[in-house]
This record gives structure tokens, C-alpha cells and sequence, in this order.
RNA sequence: GGGCAGUUGGCGCAGUGGUAGCGCAUCUCGUUGACAUCGAGGAGGUCACAAGUUCGAAUCUUGUACUGCCCA
């Protein structure tokens, strides 16, 4: 980049490329362990190691690279742990998949050992894709740290937590009712199954009573091939219309036994007929309804989701739907079906199989969930752990209230196998940090437990095994707790809520200070991002496009703006503005400091108003966003940049000093508009990292030898403390000032001075004597800013009756303007002015009459209004006046 | 059924007690050296609805409607 002929506009790809190496090579995103510094953390949520980046990651991605970049300038020890999780399921489809398409075999047909070979294999190909995509974002992560939770050593953190809360008797095994997945042929947990509503049908069963089949028992299901493993029909204690058969015995129908009438709280009288069918090996409800009356089990489907052995002989290996289709043709034959509705209902369904969810009992393993859950309860509720947006942290607790075991075991080959091995009793024999020998074995006759741990039971360790535990390892001690967590809120339940009470459990430690919900981002019209829809955008299209800067300023607006955002090309379109104008901002000020003195040093006794008024605005745009950086709130800091750069620097700043740049003032100015640069560069950094850093290493830095940091990435925030203090009189002058010129403008447009042309003269009346001064002292700025030859300051009003009239602060502005002003367009113009003004009046007016108001209302919010109104007054009887004399 | 959020100019959004702002779109004017991915000026909103608290409500309370999400 040579200084004198940049071109106008930005070229990100090159760019891009060219930092990212650089800054890599470097190793800016490799922090070495320094006790001396204070660090700061961040791990990333481990995507899937077989997905692509989406809109959600890079959202996530770019919220946190903006903390990451602003706690490395401001000095921290900044670690950005990066990585990916094995996904049990998913990458074990995604394989069989593969293997199927080109071998033609399945796992089986291949065994545990050589299909693992071939997850691994895929892996290696293809599991660093997210990461690698992440790069083009610009995220300043630590690649050369990611982790994968199939990692050795994070194994060995895995096996260390089961073996020891298996010791604590936090890990049991037992048989419950589970989620089968029969197309994954796995257990899921409550969490990795979803239900919507679906239109089924509800079928209406009669079930004969035993001593007189006559009469009969209404049983409304939705599952009526459920009813061969029946084994009581309950109704609510209070339901009168059953109250004279409890106790009593029914048919079942299509079978020979005779089940139970019995009276349950959980029956809802309204539903149906009032009395449903129990099948405790099939139904969640109905499983507690058998505890609680001791019924026993009779399990009619199998795990391929047939009807077993335990169902009549024929409907024995029936698909679940074909069963469905025989019991009913059976029961409307036998002339037990009362009726058939239709019926919305809601299925559970695995997330990942789509299959519609068995319940099936068998013997898993399990956590138990209480005694975990007490201390990360605590954590949340003392403000240990925040959230923010503030009310997860209450819906979190919820949660975890209510919390049910934790089902861990998977019946899959790709992932952490269980440390378990039993006899050959089937009893549990070992259960250990380290493999039994196969001297053990073999004598023994000890096999290994098949399934392999549930994938949120490894990420549950994210924070602490990424660093090395269970090792004490420099890095756990410096890096851990890390500060923030930012996530979807998908997985608050799934992962933030198992991570903080892992982490407590074994470090005794909260994982991290702050958990960040960020929004999710939608489609154009509202609809959210699916890739089974065709919803979905790709980011890397979107980056491509627009340029990683552009998209970074739009995503980290969006981020924690506490809801959903809707993807849109004119936001983007804005972030590329934006960088645009940053850029040729740069671009201005580098034309004209080539002769920069970097010795030179401000002359603050020199300063003029503008000086004084965009150094004071600049050191409260940083107090402002160094703030907003702070409390995470990237949408205030991204908007008080915006403004700050764009209007007050660039529209009035730097228009204001072109010409002083050609005068006795360059060096001043010069000064002024490095420091500003300098300032906007590094605020805007974290947000645009590759326009800053190319702006500040090829075009400021050069020009500034002196300047600390090699590159922006590693250069210090810049502190308040080095800017000019507050300085509210400049502040309130220039507002005087523009609001005039502003002024100026208007009646310019109003009566058609055409906009290329300068006016001749203008007058500025005022009797203030502090405001002519401050006007008399700026007579060439005001005539710049508002295209007029003769600027003229007066106490009283000359009469002039061709020109136009307007009323600033105090200010009556008068342009004279003969042969172009039309009367009675004037009039006009001047009476609707006078009616905007009186409107606003009023409301102001009405408040100060209120005797209330004087009385209970803060006395600077009555000056305040006071004021207002003088002004307004002021205004209106000025252009009154001129009214009058037309 | 329960819970949570949202509702602000044509569109997308800021704004947690002092009388509403931003971007885009729109209208008028303007391209001789920062930028037309631009500049200047304008028009456009009784902040979903109702009641309440308050001197004062987009903001707090309650209720209603609509939209979306989560849990059962």
C-alpha cells in the first residue's frame, strides 16, 4: 500500500488473506502461559466435527473474537480455545452412510474395529472444516491449541469423571423406561428428542368387563397397538361414572387376559372417555402408573420396534405401524371399536433419525442429578455464573430444579466406550482408570461394556479438560475459570448447565463468569434457519460478498441485541459502507500527512473550537464503547462508533479542516487528525480487524514510528486518560454552531439557492453577546460549512426585505437574497414554520402550568424546559415579526 | 395446559421515568482531489390496545390482542 494512490475503495480479499497469515504467523493467537498477566478466556462451543459453518457459528464466532481482540489490546492474556466434538450419532450415521454408498456394507459387516478406522479416517479428511472456515471470519482463536473431545488425554479426562462419580455412587445402572431411537438403534436423552404436533388418529376401545362382557369400558389411545401390552385401565378417583367398577377386571381385548380397573390421580376425567389404557413398558406416564400400583412389565415391542414374543402370536414381528393397522381391523371385527377420531397429538421424534421415539425399559446408565445440580443452582442464583440476557439464569435454575437422571449410555461404536467390565455373570467386575490386562480378561472372563457415553457427557468438561485436567497444568491454573461463555440458547440445558456443575464437582471452580445467550439469526422473513428447509445462507457466501469486516460490524450489532435478528443484504450493504467510509477516511487524512511530523507534539493552547469539540467527542465515544466492550453490549458500542465516525468525524471534522490544512494550522491539525485515526482504528478494531489493521500497520503506523504494538491486533486500547479532558463548553459552542449552520442550509434548500453555488451574505443576529463572539470568532468555518462569501454578525436586525428568514439557538439568520425570494411563497413558508413551533409549544406550555410539576419535577428538568420553551418563544415571535413585515 | 419474549415512521431496529432516534427506502438539490459504497436539506411515528401508578409513561403495574420460542 503506497500512501499516495490508495484506491477508493477497499479490497477485502486480498486483504484478508495477506493479515491473516501475518497474524498467525506471528502467533497473536497463541497466548504462552505468563503468570504476571491477568488472563482471559474464552471457550468456543465445540461445533459438530461434521458440520459446516452457519449463520449461528459465525454470529457466535464473531461476538466472541470482538471480546477476544478488545481484551488483547487492553492487555489481558487472552486464550480463545477452540475445537470440535465427536457427535456420536451424527458421525456414526454420516459414516454408516458412506460405507454403505461405497462398500455396499454395514458396520456389522465391517466390526467394531474396522469401522472405528473409518470414522477415524473421515475425521482427519474432513473434521476441521468449521475451524478452518472460522479463519475467514477473521476470529483470532487458538488453532494451534484445538482440541477434540475424541482427543487421548481428553479421553482420559472423560474416564476420570465416570470412574470417579461411578465411585461416589453418582453413576448407577438400571432399568428405567428410555428413549429408544430404532432407526439409530440408540438411547436418547430427554433432551435430544423433540415433539411437535402431528395429525393422528384417537381410537375409541371397548374393553368388556369380565363378569359381563355386555358392558364395556370406552379407552381412548392414540396407539391402540399399545393395548396388547396393557396392563390395567386407570380412571381419575374422583370420576364418578367409574367410581361403582374399581377394583373390577376387564377383558383385554384381543387377548386372553383380564386386566384391572383402578383409580389414578394422573387420569384426567376430561380426556377421552375418562378411563386410559396402562401400558407401562410403552408410555412414560403410564411406566409411573405401574410403579406406583406395582404392575409389573410386559414389553410387546421390541428393539427394531416389532411386536415381540410377548404379543399374541399373530402380531408377533409386525412392524409397529402394520400392528396398528391388524389390531384395529381385529378390534372393529370383534366390534370393539366405538369410533375413530381425528386427532392432533404430539410424537416425539429423534432429532437426528427423525424416528418416532419407542419407550422401552432397559437397563442404561445413569447420573444422578440432585446432588450436581444443588451447587450449580447455588452458583447461578449467588451471581457466581450470569446470564445474560438476565432471565436464563432464572429459567436455567428452573431447570435444573426439576431435573431428571441423566441417561449417559449410547448404544453406539463411535465414542467414548464405557470403562465398565463385567463377569461373566453379567455382573459389574471392574470399573477403572486403566484397562484390566488381558491376563484379566481371559482368566477371568471379563467382557467390556458395549455402549460408549452420551456426547454432552464429554463437552460437559469443555472449560477445564481442553486445558489439561485432570493434570494440574499451567495452563488449567492460568486459564481457568475462563470469563465468558456465549452461546445459543439451544444448548443452555444440553451443555452451559451440565459444564457448570461438572466444573464445580471437580475443580470446585465455576467454569466461567458470564454466559452471553446471543440471537439467532433468522431468515429475511423471519423464519428460522433450516438446511432440511433450503433456509439456510452460507456465511462463507455471505463473506465473500461483503467482505469479512462488513459482516463482522452487522453480526456483532446483532449479537446481543437480546432477541432474533433477521439476515439482510441492506445491512450488510451498510457494514460495507461503513468500512468504505473508514477506509477513505484514512485514505483523506494519509494524502495529507505526508509531510507528518511524529516529533511534533499538540499545542493545546492552540486548539481551536473544532479541535477542542472533536477531541472532547472522542474521548466520549471511547469512555462510551470501552464501556459498552465491557458489559458486552456490542450493539451500543457498534452504534456509538457509526455515529462518531461518520457524522461528527468525518461529515463536520474533517470538512471543517481542509482548509486549515493548507494553512499556518497543518501541523496542528495533522496532529489532531493522527490522534483520531489513531483512536477510531483501534476502537474499531475488535469489530473490523482486517481494514483497521491494514489502515493502521501500512498507513498510520509508517508515519508513526513511535507508536506501541508491531501490528493493531497486539497494540494497546486506547485509554481515556491519554485524550484532552471532557470539554462541555466546546461541546455545547460547536452544537451552537452547526445547529446555525444547519440553519444556514435550510433556508439555502428553501429557496432554491442552488446547492452548488455559494450565497452571498449572510446576517446572524443575535443579543447575546456570547454568541455573537463565538459567531464573530468562526465567521470562516460558518461560511464554509454553509456556502456563504460574507458572514455578518449583528447585535440588531437590518431590514432587508429580500431574504429569507430562519431562527437558530438564539440566532435569528437572515439571507438576504434579492430578485430570488417569492413573498408569498415566503409567507407561506414561514407560517407553516411558525404553526410547527406552536405545536410544540403547547406541550410544553401545559407542563409548566402544572403547579404539580414545578413542585414534585427535579429543578434542571424544569430549567430544562424552561428554556425550551424561551427558545422556542424566541423563534416564533422572530419569525412572527418578519410575518408582520412582508 | 404452563412459561418466556416481541409488538416503536413504508421496511429493519435502538431507546429500562423528562415527551422518540438510527439505517434502508422515499422526495428535493448537488459529481473541479477522502468517499456517489458520497454530500446537503426535507417529509414521514398519538411507540399494538385498554386501565392504573406518577407532576410526567415507549419505558413501571395489571389486563387484552396478535406473533414467535421453550417446557409439559
Amino acid at each position: 500500500m503506497t500512501r499516495l494512490n490508495l484506491p477508493t475503495r477497499f479490497d477485502f480479499a486480498a486483504v484478508e488473506a495477506k493479515w491473516n497469515q501475518i497474524w498467525d504467523e506471528k502467533g497473536y493467537f497463541h497466548p504462552e502461559v505468563n503468570p504476571e498477566q491477568k488472563p482471559y478466556t474464552i471457550a468456543f462451543p465445540p461445533p459438530n466435527v461434521t458440520g459446516v459453518l452457519h449463520m449461528g457459528h459465525a454470529c457466535n464466532a464473531t461476538l466472541q473474537d470482538v471480546l477476544i481482540r478488545s481484551r488483547r489490546m487492553m492487555g489481558y492474556n487472552t486464550l480463545w480455545m477452540l475445537g470440535t466434538d465427536h457427535a456420536g450419532i451424527a458421525t456414526q450415521i454420516m459414516v454408516e452412510r458412506k460405507i454403505k454408498k461405497e462398500l455396499n456394507k454395514t458396520r456389522h459387516d465391517l466390526g467394531r474395529e474396522e469401522f472405528l478406522k473409518h470414522v477415524w479416517a473421515w475425521k482427519e479428511e474432513n473434521g476441521n472444516a468449521i475451524i478452518n472456515q472460522m479463519r475467514r471470519l477473521g476470529a483470532s482463536g487458538d488453532f494451534d491449541r484445538a482440541r477434540f473431545t475424541m482427543d487421548a488425554d481428553y479421553s482420559r479426562a472423560i474416564r476420570k469423571v465416570f470412574v470417579e462419580w461411578y465411585q461416589k455412587g453418582l453413576i448407577y445402572r438400571g432399568e428405567r423406561l428410555v428413549n429408544w431411537d430404532p432407526i439409530g438403534q440408540t438411547v436418547l436423552s430427554d433432551l435430544e428428542i423433540e415433539q411437535k404436533e402431528e395429525n393422528g388418529q384417537l381410537y375409541h376401545i371397548r374393553y368388556p368387563l369380565s363378569h359381563d362382557p355386555s358392558q364395556y369400558v370406552v379407552v381412548a389411545t392414540t396407539r391402540p397397538e399399545t393395548l396388547l401390552g396393557d396392563l390395567a385401565v386407570a380412571v381419575n378417583p374422583k370420576d364418578e361414572r367409574y367410581t361403582a367398577l374399581l377394583g373390577q377386571s376387564l377383558n383385554l381385548p384381543l387377548t386372553q387376559r383380564q386386566i384391572p380397573i383402578l383409580a389414578d390421580e394422573m387420569v384426567e376425567r376430561e380426556f377421552g372417555s375418562g378411563a386410559v389404557k396402562i401400558t407401562p413398558a410403552h408410555d412414560f406416564n403410564d411406566w409411573e402408573c405401574g410403579q406406583r400400583h406395582n404392575l409389573g412389565l410386559l414389553q410387546v415391542i421390541g428393539q427394531d420396534a416389532c411386536m415381540n414374543e410377548n404379543a399374541p402370536e399373530k402380531y408377533q414381528g409386525l412392524t409397529r405401524e402394520e400392528a396398528r393397522k391388524a389390531v384395529v381391523a381385529d378390534l372393529e371385527a370383534a366390534g370393539l371399536l366405538e369410533k375413530v377420531e381425528a386427532h392432533v397429538y404430539m410424537p416425539s421424534r429423534s432429532e437426528r433419525s427423525g424416528a418416532i421415539i419407542e419407550p422401552l425399559p432397559l437397563v442404561q446408565w445413569w447420573v444422578n442429578m440432585k446432588p450436581l445440580a444443588a451447587p450449580a443452582i447455588e452458583a447461578i442464583q449467588s451471581g457466581k455464573v450470569r446470564y445474560t440476557p438476565d432471565r436464563w439464569s432464572r429459567i436455567t435454575v428452573e431447570w435444573l430444579e426439576n431435573i431428571r437422571d441423566w441417561c449417559i449410555s449410547r448404544q453406539l461404536w463411535w465414542g467414548h466406550q464405557i470403562p465398565v467390565w463385567y463377569d461373566s455373570e453379567g455382573q459389574i467386575a471392574y470399573v477403572g482408570m486403566e484397562d484390566p490386562s488381558d491376563q484379566d480378561l481371559s482368566a477371568k472372563g471379563w467382557t467390556r461394556d458395549e455402549d460408549v457415553l452420551d456426547t454432552w457427557f464429554s463437552s460437559a468438561l469443555w472449560t477445564f479438560a481442553t486445558l489439561g485436567w485432570p493434570d494440574e497444568t499451567p495452563e488449567l491454573k492460568q486459564f481457568h475459570p475462563t470469563a465468558v461463555l456465549s452461546t445459543a440458547r439451544e444448548i443452555l440445558y444440553l451443555w452451559v448447565a451440565r459444564m457448570i456443575f461438572s466444573s464445580l464437582h471437580f475443580l470446585g471452580e465455576i467454569p466461567f463468569q458470564d454466559v452471553l445467550v446471543h440471537a439467532t439469526i433468522l431468515t429475511k422473513d423471519g423464519k428460522r434457519m433450516s438446511k432440511s428447509k433450503g433456509t439456510g445462507l452460507n456465511p462463507l457466501e455471505m463473506l465473500d460478498k461483503y467482505g469479512a469486516d462488513a459482516c463482522r460490524f452487522w453480526l456483532a450489532e446483532a449479537a446481543m441485541s437480546g432477541q432474533d435478528v433477521r439476515f439482510s443484504d441492506e445491512k450488510l450493504e451498510n457494514g460495507q459502507h461503513f468500512v468504505t467510509k473508514i477506509w477513505n477516511a484514512c485514505r483523506f487524512a494519509l494524502m495529507n500527512l505526508e509531510d507528518f511530523d511524529s516529533d511534533y507534539s499538540l499545542d493545546q493552547s492552540r486548539l481551536e473550537l473544532a479541535d477542542r469539540w472533536i477531541l472532547s467527542r472522542l474521548r466520549s465515544t471511547l469512555a462510551s464503547v470501552t464501556d459498552s466492550l465491557g458489559s458486552h453490549n456490542l450493539t451500543q458500542a457498534t452504534k456509538d462508533l457509526y455515529s462518531f465516525v461518520w457524522t461528527e468525524f468525518c461529515d463536520w471534522y474533517l470538512e471543517i479542516c481542509k482548509p486549515r490544512l493548507q494553512g499556518d494550522d497543518r501541523k496542528q491539525v495533522q496532529a489532531i487528525l493522527v490522534l483520531c485515526l489513531d483512536s477510531i482504528l483501534r476502537m474499531a478494531h475488535p469489530f473490523m480487524p482486517f481494514v483497521s489493521e491494514e489502515l493502521w500497520s501500512e498507513g498510520l503506523k509508517p508515519i508513526c514510528p513511535q507508536m506501541q504494538g508491531e501490528h493493531l491486533i497486539i497494540a494497546p486500547w486506547p485509554s481515556v486518560d491519554s485524550l484532552p479532558g471532557a470539554d462541555p463548553q466546546a461541546e455545547s459552542e460547536m452544537g451552537l454552531l452547526m445547529e446555525t449552520i444547519r440553519v444556514i442550509r435550510n433556508l439555502r434548500m428553501e429557496v432554491g439557492v442552488p446547492a452548488n453555488k455559494e450565497a452571498e451574505s449572510v446576517y446572524l443576529v443575535s443579543d447575546s453577546e456570547s454568541s455573537r463572539e463565538l459567531l464573530s470568532q468562526n465567521l470562516g468555518l460558518i461560511g464554509r460549512m454553509g456556502k456563504i462569501s460574507g458572514v455578518f454578525v449583528q447585535a440588531e436586525l437590518t431590514e432587508i426585505d429580500q431574504a429569507a428568514h430562519g431562527v437558530s439557538l438564539g440566532i435569528q439568520v437572515i439571507l438576504p437574497l434579492a430578485g430570488l425570494i417569492d413573498l408569498d411563497k415566503e409567507r407561506e413558508r414561514l407560517n407553516k414554520e411558525i404553526l410547527k413551533l406552536e405545536k410544540e409549544m403547547k406541550g410544553l406550555q401545559a407542563r409548566l402550568e402544572n403547579p404539580n410539576f414545578r413542585s414534585r419535577a427535579p429543578q434542571d428538568v424544569v430549567t430544562e424546559v424552561e428554556a425550551q420553551l424561551a427558545n422556542l418563544q424566541f423563534q416564533v415571535q422572530t419569525l412572527q415579526e418578519r410575518v408582520a413585515k412582508l
